[in-house]
DNA sequence: TACATATGTTAGCGTCTCTAACTTTGGCAA
DNA sequence: TTGCCAAAGTTAGAGACGCTAACATATGTA
């Protein structure tokens, strides 16, 4: 990404500028990013970028959406391999998702705080039910189930409620913060066969 | 705060400059506020908030302090005269809690993001704990007990972890953007239940 | 009443986002 | 093969912003 290229021509010079993004939603943070930032590490003027992108937000979204694509594999990956619908599986879903918002918590921000922003982008929407629906059809499953009802979805809500709440304290440091030592393995694992219970 | 003032000088100008960016803050959310943006609002020129703070993220943490401390206001009154460790007093705090989220979700952003940005600030750390301890003394009054053992922070994380999601979930748009139609009172009284259950 | 200090102002630097106008290049049709 | 068009770069610059330096004014106190 920052090599010199000899072209004028970069090649793939959008998809160069999301992963330059990214890289720097992860260091500074999506609100610090800067578009210029991304150009001085593709290696191109700083009007290049509205070749590919209308403005800042859109490039933001682009990294949002890739992110969202790898969150999917990182949580079906969870899942595979084990019986759908146990505890097991269900609790190891709740543990790739505090897995991913504290190995990338920029992009996972941006997941979750680009709604407003960019709001109702169909392609965004599209991948957060697509994610979700992979927690409903393990809590169907749990459940016995092989339709979505109401009980499916109260349930499931109240799992994604607490690993999203715990992803942001962690993330925003507020366990060290307000100086919890924390085991977050047991902790999911007790509170996900709580709210799954009766 | 938009009058113009006659005098050169203002009277109270950190306070103005306060109250005009905790509103830009709720307007445009901590990233699209600007300090030029407050000095309008304020009717002074762009210079004169250095009087008062050291940078634009000091302006965003003197809101922060002051949406603590009226958090910390609004929980406790959602506690007074109910049973201490009643239920229904721990139902009304997580109520609150998410009653402040939804109506000033700038300010809430604010004070969870921000630990990050000004690392460890000692102010807002305490008030924090301050805030985070009156969840504690309602889960510990709930156990029958007087001081706060691991079981205590245990179950009282559980519950901030599920508020906390949900508030995020909420202000972000996710609860619609995802189709889901969900009422907050039932959610919030079963799972705090099930949280404290066992 | 004088003056030190606090608190305002104007001017300006460097940076940022984004646009307009120009330039280079690669691909395709003749 | 050549010529031309569209795609994808460039430079230059407008307008906004954060922040600082130098200057101006008001206020409280000796």
């Amino acid at each position: 990404m920052t090599g010199k290229r000899e072209n004028y021509h970069h090649g793939d010079l959008r998809a160069g500028l999301v992963e330059a993004t990214r890289q720097l939603v992860e260091e500074k943070g999506p609100d610090r990013f800067s578009v210029a930032d991304a150009c001085r590490a593709a290696g191109v003027s700083t009007a290049a970028p509205y070749r590919h992108f209308n403005d800042r937000d859109e490039m933001l979204l682009a990294v949002c959406a890739e992110g969202m694509e790898r969150f999917y594999t990182n949580m079906q990956g969870a899942v595979a391999g084990k019986p759908p619908g146990s505890l097991e599986a269900i609790f190891d879903l709740g543990m790739a998702y505090i897995a991913f918002a504290t190995s990338e918590p920029g992009v996972f921000r941006l997941s979750f705080g680009i709604a407003r922003e960019h709001e109702k982008d169909a392609e965004i929407i599209e991948r957060g039910k697509r994610n979700y629906g992979i927690l409903l059809s393990q809590v169907a499953a749990f459940q016995g189930k092989t339709e979505i009802d109401e009980q499916v979805l109260d349930r499931a809500f109240a799992l994604w409620t607490m690993v999203h709440g715990l992803s942001f304290l962690l993330i925003d440091e507020k366990i060290t913060a307000m100086d919890l030592q924390l085991n977050i393995e047991t902790m999911i694992r007790d509170n996900t066969r709580r709210l799954l219970a009766e």
